[in-house]
DNA sequence: TATCCACTGGAATATGTGGTCG
DNA sequence: CGACCACATATTCCAGTGGATA
């Protein structure tokens, strides 16, 4: 019998939460060009003015939300000053909110109490939006509502034009509303409809990637505060800053490798992190991001992926649509469950692409071949594989993935 | 330069779910 | 309860697409 018991041995923290994602520092480092201009934008609130509606737009992870976050967390701080001055600020994160219905529902439960809040379905549109307005009113003289990552809501926009419109409508009796429409897709803002464009966009901040510079002081900062003296090697952090500038210069991604590192640290009982410590934590990363990604999806989804990875497996890759589709076709048929359509299964190949699980080429052979495209494995076989057991446990092991598995 | 291939991807539609309201 | 409402999931339909080829 093995004995279990937990216990506390040795660790590299002080305090682990200030590599967590919702950590926003004091300070916010290596954003000072962005931040003045955005100071700037947000200055006539305090005079109680209506300030523009602001569009910030920037890859992911290069501190548009945090650095919102903390504008405007100061501007409240600043804004208890001023007696005549009734602000309020709420922040709206857009993801899994595909409507405008959707992101009306939220901001009503947002604003009201727990008891209060309604079901995200059986009102109609206007019902919800009068409720909204409602709301505003009640809630503040000013609100500045922060939509993050607008560029989820892509069904219709007439949310963002309402809102950012809301006085000139005569939607409101006496709030005001600022929005601030936080975006990582480039082309959203293009794909607004000419009115939207013009009031949500009133002025745009956009954000620039971190350079590897920049990485490290954003890194820095942090060990500082999560980190005992002397508990981070020195190679570690440029280490961790390279990795994520190779890959996407997402900030958030070298946060978390020096996160994991510090956790394969502090399982091994040992006080110190080292770059072995962040080599095997940016493969456990990778391999965190595809399980959960695909587990996301649900399993239709990862049936495709199997196939592509059984035709990988085979050497077969890239490999056309339509074989995918046949071998999708088998799999699935060895299982009882459900064969989707063809339109079905590209859209899964086309969002495990947008996963980067996979990637997607487009091949034009002219009159003889036309034109389709070509999927191949983006991850590591055995990676992909290994996120995908359960379902393979399922479905039988391919004869391909047999060595893999 | 017109044609043509083999898909692509948008749109309309169908079906089922879970919700409100009178 | 029945009339509505919005959503997710999935299917069917079909007008493009654009480079190689004659």
């Amino acid at each position: 019998m093995t004995s279990i018991g937990f216990e506390r041995g040795k660790t590299p923290y002080t305090n682990r939460d200030a590599l967590l994602d919702d950590y926003t520092p004091d300070e916010l480092v290596g954003r000072d060009d962005e931040l003045e201009e955005y100071q700037q934008l947000l200055n006539p609130v305090i005079w109680g003015d209506q300030p523009s509606n602001i569009f910030l737009y920037g890859k992911a992870g290069v501190g548009k939300t945090a650095a919102t976050k903390f504008m405007l967390r100061t501007l409240e701080q600043d804004a208890q000053e001023y007696d005549d001055l009734d602000l309020a600020t709420l922040h709206i994160n857009c993801d899994g909110l595909e409507s405008s219905y959707q992101v009306a529902v939220r901001i009503v439960n947002s604003l009201r109490e727990p008891s209060q809040q309604i079901s995200e379905s059986g009102y109609s549109k206007a019902e919800v939006y009068a409720r909204m307005w409602e709301e505003f009113d009640n809630n503040a003289g000013i609100t500045l509502l922060v939509l993050d990552e607008v560029d989820h809501v892509r069904k219709d926009d007439s949310i963002l034009y309402q809102l950012s419109r809301a006085r000139e409508n005569d939607n409101l009796e006496t709030a005001r509303i600022g929005v601030i429409g936080i975006s990582n897709d480039m082309t959203f803002r293009d794909r607004l409809s000419a009115k939207v464009k013009s009031s949500l966009c009133e002025r745009e901040l956009s954000f620039s990637d971190y350079d590897a510079t920049e990485l490290r002081q954003v890194l820095e900062q942090r060990r500082e505060v999560a980190f005992k003296d002397e508990s981070v090697n020195d190679d570690v952090i440029p280490l961790c800053a390279a990795y994520a500038a190779q890959e996407t210069g997402d900030a958030r991604e070298a946060l978390d490798y020096l996160l994991v590192a510090g956790d394969l640290a502090r399982d091994a009982n040992q006080r110190t992190v080292t770059v072995d410590h962040v080599k095997e934590a940016k493969s456990t990363v990778e391999r965190q991001t595809i399980s959960k990604g695909l587990a996301d999806r649900g399993e239709q989804s990862q049936y495709v992926a199997y196939a592509v990875a059984t035709l990988d497996a085979e050497g077969r890759t890239p490999v056309r649509t339509t074989d995918v589709y046949e071998r999708y076709e088998r799999l699935v048929d060895r299982t009882g469950e459900r064969i989707l359509s063809t339109r079905w299964v590209r859209e899964h190949l086309d969002s495990l692409a947008m996963l980067g699980i996979i990637s997607a080429d487009e091949i034009n052979e002219g009159a003889g071949g036309g034109q389709y495209k070509e999927y191949e494995l983006d991850q590591a076989i055995d990676v992909v594989v290994d996120a995908l057991r359960d379902t393979i446990d399922y479905v039988g092991v391919h004869e391909s993935i047999k060595k893999h598995y």
